[in-house]
DNA sequence: CTCTGTGAAATTTTTCACAGCG
DNA sequence: CGCTGTGAAAAATTTCACAGAG
């Protein structure tokens, strides 16, 4: 596939694709194009898609079964270890591929399931305790769908997801098709 | 306050905050600095905060239960006007401030209650045909969180919400601490 | 005297255009 | 030949630095 395919694909400049795509080493041959296969295969392994990552969820109400049942996390490498709530009630309940343990099991779970990123998904107050309790257990990364900001020691990252701001951008756009006095540039 | 300090508490160089703001008109006294109501003000006018938009949710699994609970939405000027389900067994249940509602009763929906924003929150199977009644049914963008792509007319807005995504990102910065050999600049 | 608003300079990103490989 | 990889040119973005307002 040529440069300018993946342009017209892409809807970018295929003057750009070669570009990037020479950071990454020599892939192209010169008269032919890309191969697609050694292409992906660079691509994923450059991302992390090449390793599978265990995750574990915290929080078991509509969020946290939504996501233990989502797909597209298996897609793209990342396996839910384990669900844990403090509700003993939600204990033992099927989540997905694994059942609901309580959260005092997080640190074993981690360790065992060597899981290096925690997905919050609690009510925003329990959000602190959390992370702290995450850290404790040895996570590295957390996934933050709290609407909340939480702090964490400086060798953890964390990233927050806020579902408002999509619908933000989305506003944003009809309010510019609407009034198209108000844009800014 | 100054743009000095602004450029601190966000951490860019403070000329590119005065060039940024200005763009936005003339705000800052000299001398001074910054009125940040006012400016907060501007802000939310320009993002359109400062009008309310009605939302209807479609598809009441665990995603679109976690939606219609979802707290963010309301501090941002977002409203969960209606939820529809094409399950009848379904409709009549609390979702958030709102009932279920049939997926059938879409168009009435959205015409009286001036409805403009979507959100998809079915399996991936059912994305493309709730897009379909979605667009019939006058509504102007979507937010797509199922796992499918779906085609839409050109005058509609469409924005995919990808919740690997962010999990993806996460690992590769934990990739990074791990193998610092394997970066790419 | 302080801090904005903004031309001009510096830097970064993107695109062009072409030598040269297969 | 066709298409990559890449210097060089063009465009866009960011930063500097300072005139001048308050």
């Amino acid at each position: 596939m040529s440069s300018e395919s993946l342009a017209e694909l892409t809807g970018v400049n295929a003057a750009k694709v070669r570009k990037d795509l020479s950071h990454l080493g020599t892939f192209g041959t010169r008269g032919v194009g890309y191969d697609v296969r050694q292409l992906l295969h660079r691509i994923s392994q450059i991302l992390g898609l090449t390793k599978d990552w265990e995750v574990v969820i915290v929080g078991f109400g509509n969020l946290g079964a939504a996501l233990s049942g989502y797909r597209g996390f298996a897609e793209r490498g990342f396996r839910v270890a384990a669900v844990v709530d403090n509700d003993p009630g939600k204990v033992g309940r099927k989540a997905g591929p694994v059942k609901v343990t309580h959260l005092d099991e997080l640190p074993e779970l981690v360790a065992t399931s060597d899981i290096k990123i925690g997905i919050i998904a609690t009510p925003a107050r329990a959000a602190q305790e959390v992370a702290d309790r995450l850290v404790g257990a040895g996570v590295r990364s957390i996934l933050n769908f709290a609407p909340a900001v939480i702090n964490v020691p400086e060798a953890v990252w964390v990233r927050k997801v806020d579902l408002s701001t999509e619908l933000q951008i989305l506003s944003f756009h009809l309010q510019a098709v609407e009034d198209p006095s108000g844009r800014v540039s």
